[in-house]
DNA sequence: ATCCGTCTGTGAAGCAGTTCGCAAAGCGCA
DNA sequence: TGCGCTTTGCGAACTGCTTCACAGACGGAT
């Protein structure tokens, strides 16, 4: 199946007929609010799938899947798929596996999205885009990304404006260099150095009420 | 296994090597910053599982388990586990249920947090712990909590202060009843009109550059 | 009964991020 | 070449929530 750019694969609430595998383009995992802000929860691209809690729990899609450029998809049906799981239910393990990743990526965003700021956040995304964007040159030459800022805004849930001033001063600090849709990453490390430093203000190290759970007892 | 109040079941990274049943008393899944603040990700009961990830995959605990009151609980080890699921397979199937529950859950949360404001979630978490607290008789009676507002703030990821303060507005105007470690929602209708009408501040419903995914093609 | 630790209530100040408004630059396309 | 749309840049005002500081209330243990 092939989709334009911004085609709408499925939308959130569509009965889960199928899963999806993306053979050409990207495709984006949406939700948006009441008010028509949009949260890009997941992006796809080749070789990945996606569609795949719907299918397996019989419930409606949990967010909407939209094509982000032109993309060409690998469709299999439900009743194909559940075929397949009869022949082969040793494949069950591996589906077991995925979920589980995904679940860990989830809750690793919840994390990270109560515990950091918003710089920190925008330079683990930019990390994980540099190494979802296939595997580099030891050179570190070409660390560019097409993505434009306010796609990466909506990754994070956050303002365009916002993410276009932590780009600026970024890119003074000669971290990143930037252009129209284009960004490119100068200095990873500096990012990571970043996500580190940059906890939520804490204005003195003060005596804390509770103890950290790695100093409490185990059992007893 | 017997647990009292506080006491550390696993850590974060530890191995995940079994799977842990709630039998009596209850369990928090925590996360924590390095400053030292904590976020509670889920909460089980009685008849609920937890540990599950983990044990699936192979890799380290993905949180922190703590008691929140005296506990029992039921272990039940890997090598069983791998066991139990050779001679019944066809349990993989319900396995993959719960996951995908998991994570339908953990997807919400995400949503949640980036499209709602403080006091809307708050709403939210307070009807979610009336349903989860049992099926309360249908006159309403005993919609009481037993939680305090520190633990209903750690949930949140926010401050105990803010918590402390909209529970304040909302005892005011008759929607709750507040006392020590303990809540009672008086009108729970009051609180799902909340979440619908606490979005992010628009201002003024002005024309949107996107049109929504509603309005979107289908395929090309 | 009394002490102590936990829990609640509240005000003042601060700050991270949003909203709003506008201007300019870049790109596709006719 | 010029038009229109998307993208970027940025300042000013605003706001939702946090931090800090402190006081009082409750309850359990001794």
């Amino acid at each position: 199946k092939r989709f334009a750019a911004g085609d709408v694969v499925f939308r959130k609430d569509d009965p889960g007929d199928g899963l999806y595998g993306v053979l050409a383009g990207s495709i984006l995992i949406v939700v948006e609010s009441l008010e028509g802000k949009e949260l890009i929860l997941n992006m796809h691209g080749p070789g990945e799938f996606f569609g795949e809690v719907a299918l397996l729990d019989g419930e409606g899609r949990s967010a909407a899947a939209v094509a982000r450029e032109a993309s060409q998809l690998f469709f299999l049906g439900r009743a194909e798929f559940l075929a397949f799981l009869r022949q082969r239910p040793d494949a069950m393990i591996r589906i077991i596996a995925f979920l589980c990743a995904r679940l860990r990526r989830a809750t690793n965003l919840v994390e990270d999205s109560t515990f950091l700021n918003v710089p920190s956040r925008l330079a683990k995304q930019l990390i994980a885009l540099l190494e979802g964007n296939g595997p580099r040159d030891a050179t570190n030459a070409a660390a560019t990304l097409h993505i434009s800022q306010d796609e990466l805004a909506r990754m994070l849930g956050v303002s365009r404006e916002f993410v276009s001033k932590q780009l600026a001063i970024w890119r003074e600090a000669g971290i990143v260099e930037l252009g129209r849709s284009r960004l490119t990453v100068r200095d990873e490390r500096a990012l990571e150095q970043l996500i580190a430093g940059g906890q939520r203000l804490p204005r003195a190290e003060r005596g804390r009420s509770k103890p950290p759970i790695a100093a409490r007892s185990r059992s007893r």
